[in-house]
RNA sequence: GUGGUUGUAGCUCAGCUGGUUAGAGCGCUAGAUUGUGGUUCUAGAGGUCGCCGGUUCGAAACCGGUCUUCCACCCCA
């Protein structure tokens, strides 16, 4: 007898109710990236490894699926390469491919790849499954979807300006009200760096900075002091930790803070006019909020950078993000490029969703007739009803096997399928039907007219 | 990658300081009901106690390893 199979850490199984409810997610999202002129495309799950390693940072790299070679994956190892024991030389020789680590990367090889037949500005969405060896948590997994929106080829700040509303339509869409756009921007990040002079150590301060909220204010002082910066910048950095208010005073207190450094003047200035267009505008249920404290791990942004935050009273991550990158392309060779981008995580808006209670009733997809089965003659009967059942659109199905009746009923009642029909010689040489209503559970002898308008509604 | 946690019937879980044949509820199958589901009643099936090894006269229980679950950190959607 075989062993009891499972699935791999990190990855699960879908049932037909989930899959249903991903779908209407999924729908979603994609009417509104279609609706604001966004086009689909889709790369492969793995790619070539210098496709992606080194573009995540170390952390990223280590996350990586690599993929063994095939046939004999040990031919390029030497004994004294494989007694050095070193995975960062030996994995090369023994993987050339890994699997999809997000969707950004692979479409900048896309944009490069194709660049003589794309027109810029190109609005592109990629819906598609990515792998991570990351160790699963609460709406953390393995194996989970992203569904990114990206514009390359405009370093118009009206794209972040949509990207705002793309967000709020989504997520108003779904029902989820009271969700938080984090907006900041890179500039502004490293314009303070610049400012209280620790330029260099840009990344660690950004890093520590984010954490403001989950360690507070003295663990921030603490991460950044450990990882070398000095008591001063950190005493220049004091009116962050009080910020507080409208956007407008955050705005104002920044622009004072910044005046001495070009890049960070820059960075208030492209987000003022983000904010003041979305005012402008209004967004349906979202907030906008600007958060000097929002780094993202993401190296690669060079502008705004955005983060969504589930309404408060669900405890998650962020259920999107995304930002600016004005040279992502350049890591494979095409200069000047500027994209903007964002991300929903489809797998934690379901998390969201479910805990909620905000999935609409009427997403299931169920069998809205079922005919019983009493026997060969009967069924051919059946069927041809079925047909024409299904010519109007209606979701109809035949009991495959003449079971008992009983057995038939309660396949019917888990289904919860909502109308069932019996058809034995009686109605066969009366040319009818005999239907009856699950939820009432009255019957009714009619015509086939009489059946398909009972049914229709 | 670091630290902790979890695993017993299809599901949710009991199972005492190690001691006969491992239990419950729900679900499942059959019957009461020969062309009628949900409610009720009756009966029944279903477990190598995650896996491998060790301690012991004896292990679901104790020890080691491993896989898995969930959580925190790291990082991130």
């Amino acid at each position: 007898m075989a062993q009891k199979p499972s699935i791999a850490k990190g990855t699960r199984d879908f049932t037909p109710e989930e899959v249903t409810k991903r779908n209407y997610i999924v729908n979603t999202i994609k009417k509104y990236f279609e609706v604001f002129g966004f086009l689909p495309i889709e790369t492969p799950s793995f790619e070539n490894s210098e496709t992606l390693m080194g573009k995540y940072g170390d952390e990223g790299d280590r996350l990586i699926f690599k993929i063994l070679n095939s046939g004999d994956f040990l031919s390029k190892v030497n004994d004294e390469l494989f007694a050095k024991k070193d995975a960062n030389i030996l994995t090369p020789k023994i993987s050339e491919k890994a699997l999809r680590y997000d969707l950004t990367v692979p479409f900048a090889r896309y944009v490069v790849m194709h660049q003589n037949e794309i027109d810029l500005p190109f609005k592109r969405y990629q819906i598609q499954p990515v792998w991570r060896a990351d160790r699963p948590q609460k709406g953390r997994f393995r194996e989970f979807y992203q569904c990114d929106a990206d514009v390359v080829g405009s370093t118009s700040l009206w794209q972040e300006v949509e990207f705002v509303q793309l967000y709020d339509t989504v997520f108003n869409s779904l029902g989820l009200k009271n969700v938080t756009i984090k907006i900041n921007n890179r500039k502004i990040l490293s314009g303070i760096a610049e400012v209280i002079g620790a330029k260099d150590k840009l990344i660690d301060f950004t890093v520590a900075l984010d954490k403001l909220d989950k360690i507070g204010e003295d663990g921030v002082k603490k991460e950044m002091l450990e990882k070398g910066i000095s008591k001063e910048a950190i005493e220049k950095v004091q009116p962050l930790f009080a910020f507080d208010g409208a956007n407008a005073e955050k705005l104002k207190s920044l622009k004072s803070l910044l005046s001495k450094s070009d890049e960070g003047t820059k960075g208030v200035e492209e987000l003022e006019f983000i904010l003041h267009a979305i005012d402008a505008i209004g967004l349906k249920g979202a907030v906008l909020e600007l958060d000097v404290t929002l780094a993202r791990g993401l190296n690669y942004y060079t502008g705004a950078i955005f983060e969504v935050a589930a309404p408060a009273e669900v405890k998650m991550g962020s259920i999107g993000g995304g930002g600016r990158y004005d040279d992502l392309t350049g890591i494979f060779g095409l200069k000047d490029v500027s994209g903007v981008g964002i991300s929903f995580g489809l797998d934690r808006i379901y998390l969201v969703l479910e805990e909620l209670g905000l999935f609409p009733g009427s997403v299931s997809e169920n069998t809205k007739v079922l005919f019983l089965n009493f026997g060969d003659k009967e069924a051919l009967y059946c069927l041809k009803a079925i047909t024409k059942l299904r010519e109007a659109g209606i979701k109809a199905e035949l009991y495959p096997d003449n079971a008992k009746m009983k057995k038939q009923m309660t396949y019917a009642n888990k289904r919860n399928v909502p109308y069932v029909v019996l058809a034995g010689s009686k109605e066969i040489d009366e040319a009818t039907f005999t239907l009856k209503s699950m939820n009432s559970g009255t019957q009714d002898t009619v015509s086939f007219q009489k059946l398909l308008e009972a049914v229709q509604h």
